[in-house]
DNA sequence: ACTCTGGTGCTCGGGTACGCGCATTGTGTG
DNA sequence: CACACAATGCGCGTACCCGAGCACCAGAGT
């Protein structure tokens, strides 16, 4: 039983094909191999049978691609509408041509994406955010290299540590898992390390956190809210913590939760009706 | 147009499903919604309209994804099918439990896909690498840091070389974009300045490039061939190369590129099945 | 209490992808 | 030279998905 050369070398390129793309639909594929419709089923079919990718109507998906970090799986949509509407502010407040530090956490991967395509130099320590800028060509990226934590992406550890001391931002952009009178707090003590250098290099430290996280502690204290130039946060915020921030010297940047169909929305009862 | 706070929530819920797996077919939103196909399919119109996803026929793909880098769309399929061969028979001589130090480079990266759940320490300065190993508990992950070059997905610079001088490993598994008499050739050079690192950090190096690769010089000399414990590669490698290889005092395994369906059998991702 | 409007679910006609079977072609073999 | 086998392409019946239209329901405004 001799399959011919073609045969594999097709399947190679179909493969290769999804593989890049991701996902592609039939009919493309079809046109770009040259062949009929029935042996691109085919070949599908065989694909999906070893699994390397799976079919869906009309389509392909490539299946033996990257797993998913544990983090980023289990978010929740309620806080996700509040860290957009963060992550847009924050973005306004970084202009073009800066140096921005990024740390890492599902709210600052927000602002990340929102940076692509703008000109900067990113610094960061997170996995999935330098994926974000990897092929971008407009900025540069550099990544602070060390251990890699398996839940959250994020380099971690004295190397990390070592070359924050040697860089300097104009702006870092970190994340808490907890706000309270004493200051930031993280869960990781090794990520928390790495903050306070990344609190050392910048001239200007912004921190991104949802309402949810003011008045909660965590692991271990990351910094003094004196430290922090600036907080993002969502219109949640209770207004005696607003009063905190204020009073601790930091400026207090609150985002509003689209009201409609910028995204999803969980708050806020009755926000406005247009028929009057 | 002013939604209700439910449709807000629902489309949240949707999106993050989305986001989450990527792919969802129509059915399952149905089922974990519990709404009717016809909302899914209204809702899937606007999220559509929005840009955040992207409709196919049975389901709906998340469109907000990550760019990808240069050097991996421009592959072309004769090679992929040498160099999955070469990834196979290379991912075979490492051991369960040793420390790894993978290059970038695509013939790098199948050996890499090789070894996701293997339990191994694994060192890498390539970004698309360290996706790989990033979520996978089984198995320890560093990464290089510093600048990231935006067609390759590597670190490069004096910080990655610095932290490789500190480091020590069992295996490093090179890539090279020539093989000539004198040695090893790269197209970057800092490039080859972190590679010459990756040699003095191991106790064995394996060297794994297509035959195509063989009697081609590139800008740079990384090392002569003597430095090289071993080399990976095709079928299709000349005789006079596979002599003046062992004549060099090198180790030499040559991969059988499979004639038939056979690589899609032996390199699939799923098993990892040791036969060393 | 009435109405108006936006949201939801149901249904139906149309289109399209799917799976299967068959004819054809090319290649290796006796 | 004849045969077998694999692979491809085409056609057809079927099932599924899609879009539009319509009826029902709930809440806000009058």
């Amino acid at each position: 039983m001799v399959v011919s050369v073609q045969n594999h070398e097709r399947r190679g390129r179909l493969l290769d094909l999804i593989r890049v793309r991701g996902f592609a639909a039939l009919e493309e594929l079809v046109r770009e191999l040259g062949v009929s419709e029935s042996t691109v089923r085919r070949d599908l079919d065989a694909l999906e049978e070893q699994g390397a990718a799976k079919r869906t109507h009309g389509g392909v998906l490539y299946a033996g691609g990257m797993p998913r970090l544990a983090e980023f799986d289990e978010r929740q949509p309620a806080n996700w509408a509040a860290k957009r509407a963060i992550a847009s502010r924050a973005a306004e407040v970084i202009g073009d041509g800066e140096t921005v530090l990024l740390d890492g956490g599902t709210t600052t991967y927000e602002v990340a994406r929102l940076l692509v395509g703008r000109s900067l130099q990113v610094v960061t320590n997170s996995l999935p955010v330098a994926n974000l800028f990897a092929s971008e060509s407009r900025s540069d990226l550099v990544l602070l290299g060390g251990y890699v934590s398996p839940r959250t992406g994020v380099c971690l550890g004295p190397y990390a540590n070592e070359l924050l001391g040697r860089l300097h931002v104009t702006t870092t952009v970190l994340s808490a898992a907890g706000i309270a009178d004493e200051g930031l707090f993280n869960a990781h003590l090794l990520l928390a390390e790495t903050e306070q250098a990344m609190l050392r290099a910048a001239s200007r430290v912004i921190v991104v956190a949802d309402s949810s996280k003011f008045g909660k502690k965590s692991l271990t204290l990351v910094a003094p809210l004196a430290e922090i130039d600036a907080f993002v946060s969502d219109d949640g915020l209770a207004e005696d913590w607003r009063a905190r921030i204020t009073a601790a010297g930091s400026e207090l940047i609150v985002a509003a939760i689209p009201p409609e169909a910028a995204d999803d929305h969980e708050s806020r009862p009755s926000p406005r009706r247009r028929h009057a």
